[in-house]
DNA sequence: ATCTTTGTTCTATGAATATCGAACAAAGAG
DNA sequence: CTCTTTGTTCGATATTCATAGAACAAAGAT
């Protein structure tokens, strides 16, 4: 097996890793259906969970280049970053 | 969020784990690439791993209906399971 | 200057995961 | 019947992960 065709499948492993869990992808759904930005805290309401626990998750998104932030003063707001889902999972939201 | 949305966003996260390792994307690849079925031995050889590594990531791809298995004597041959795809997982071929 | 809101980071913890070798099982082959 | 091949299961281990609470930081609001 070549080193390029390792690089793609570990790229795609650690993008699939960031969606292994429901919470993560009740979160994009959450934004997806939402149209538009949301903050942390109103997503952390939906999903009832520590808001330590919604940031190590919106950490996991960003960092994997799945969602977009956008800081507006104290609040931090989030967004699908609609170019990678083309890329590495066109779709995705058709399925969801 | 109610109970169908919740169910669903389960099943994908189950499937997305699945797929969050790289050698099990590397299996399916191989199993594409080749474009027929392939024993458990061949794949282990092709990725350098031990048999029951390989033993272990054909039951995890299996669980999900990510593969098919059909046993030939002492043999048993992999492919990929096509519907699944489709339902969950359109155009990941294209992607990989 | 103090209080409130919003989010991050740290620490701890319990659970899950990937890996291997060894033991086991099933089925042909000699 | 014994040997070989193919794959599964078990036991052990090292690593990673999801979660919560506590402490911290930044930025308004009063």
């Amino acid at each position: 097996m070549n080193i390029e065709q390792r690089a793609i499948d570990d790229k795609l492993a650690t993008i699939f890793k960031v969606l292994s869990d429901p919470h993560r992808i009740s979160i994009l759904r959450i934004l997806h259906e939402n149209g538009h930005e949301m903050t942390c805290g109103e997503v952390g309401e939906r999903l009832n969970l520590a808001k330590s626990t919604v940031s190590y998750h919106f950490k996991a998104l960003r960092k994997a280049g799945l969602t977009n932030t956008r800081q507006v003063s104290q609040t931090k707001l989030l967004s699908i970053n609609e170019t990678t889902f083309e890329q590495y999972l066109p779709h995705f939201f058709d399925v969801l």
